[in-house]
DNA sequence: GATGGTATGTTGGTATACCATATGACCACA
DNA sequence: TGTGGTCATATGGTATACCAACATACCATC
């Protein structure tokens, strides 16, 4: 039916609309921390501050009430949803269930084409890592999340997107996300935190090696302790916090 | 704070809003097979069906939008989700992934408490499974969904939230219904199908004796063969309905 | 200082109005 | 019969208005 000769005419992506521009806004601020964990979210406030009107606002907390990123309180209305050691335990399990799934299958079908994403993916996540660790130092606020819309977060947020993708895992990439995103603030200290053991790029570079030798249980291997590290460092900064 | 002798007083639950009841509805709608996989949602038309206004099914619909029972088409507005057996497959193993690791984690921890919950589980699940193949019989619709809100379905929900909580992996029961939602059309047709080899509740009544023994291989074993016999018969019924 | 009553402001819930765009029906013409 | 033009309708996007419920402030009384 398409004639292949005009699909460059195409309209492939029509304009957003406010409900989408403000729903990424608001989702952006969230992960970033720059809207708190806990605090409300008053809906004529957030009109003012996007400048759109409250059907507009509602229908984006609408959406991000469903991805786990806002919660209703009875009474007082929305807010930025909070998160605990228990439940971050729970997501750091589903994501290693899932992550370790992608990453096997990535590696028993990784071809040439995927190596080499992965390769530059890898390379854009070590650049990242070396310019974060030189601006995070300079300016970071008190939420310590001034890089978790940056470079390094980006990168590996890429990483794992060759590989969901190499394996067919979309549905699971998408709940990663998701799970992602409700602890994005917890991961943005994590990625902040020096006191790694072995740094994040060291074994995502041990993850793209067992992916390149096309060996899954190597692959397995790495991102479980990948995540191990991550879970364990996102643990002891949320009993810093005392619960918070 | 509070007063332990004044506990009872309390309002644990306010009424529901609107927009709650509505969304109900409509994910009901959906689930059972009402509102049919690919069919438009005009939004005059859900006013006139549910008796709201548009600001109501608006909410709703970005809801159901944000956990995937709903596609936004560009020009055309809201529609029922649809699925193929690609994205049914994924579901599938990711469930696969997810009710494994609950069920072993459920035979490490259970105590008599948890058996006792899980075999009245069970009993709930055989009697509704003799009582549907009664009934189904009679009056099924050709949508083939007429129990899909019946007490078959929400007896093996009822088991497999009983697995969960007890296993402490509420993030995950969350995902796995929210899976279960998006393929709920093909879970009902595969609930109603006669062919199987072995009938689900004699699976679900291994993984009973699995929890009920302490023993997570066996759940983990029983889990999978329950799965995969489901997963079979789902992927013959899409097939058999050209990627409808 | 504690408590109850009242007034006021805030805020979420819900309905409605208006607009722009897309679609479909219809018709004239070649 | 195919095509282009025109018009009407349908529909989603967005803004605004109104209301009710809740929280807070204030005051009088004890």
């Amino acid at each position: 039916m398409t004639q292949p000769d005009y699909d460059d005419l195409k309209i492939e992506n029509p304009p957003q609309t406010l409900r989408e521009i403000v729903l990424e806004r608001m989702r952006g601020a969230i992960l970033s921390g720059r809207f708190k964990s806990g605090e409300r979210l008053v809906e004529r406030t957030l009109c003012d501050q996007l400048g759109v009107s409250r059907s507009v606002v509602r229908e984006a907390i609408r959406y991000l009430e469903a991805e786990g990123l806002v919660e209703i309180m009875v009474n007082k209305g929305p807010m930025v949803a909070r998160m605990d050691w228990a439940q971050a335990a729970q997501i750091y399990d589903i994501r290693m269930l899932l992550e370790q799934s992608a990453a096997s299958a990535c590696a028993a079908l990784a071809d040439d084409a995927v190596k080499a994403a992965l390769r530059r993916a890898l390379a854009d996540l070590e650049a990242a890592s070396a310019g974060d660790a030189g601006t995070s130092d300079a300016g970071t606020s008190d939420t310590g999340a001034s890089n978790a819309g940056g470079g390094l977060f980006q990168a590996t947020t890429r990483f794992y997107e060759v590989i969901f993708t190499a394996a067919g895992h979309h549905i699971a990439w998408e709940i990663v996300q998701r799970l992602n995103g409700r602890i994005s603030r917890l991961r943005a200290l994590t990625l902040a935190t020096s006191d790694r053991h072995v740094s994040g790029p060291v074994r995502m570079a041990r993850i793209c090696a067992a992916i390149v030798a096309n060996d899954p249980a190597a692959a397995a291997v790495a991102v479980r302790d990948h995540l191990a590290e991550a879970a364990q460092i996102a643990r002891r900064l949320l009993e810093n916090e005392g619960g918070k």
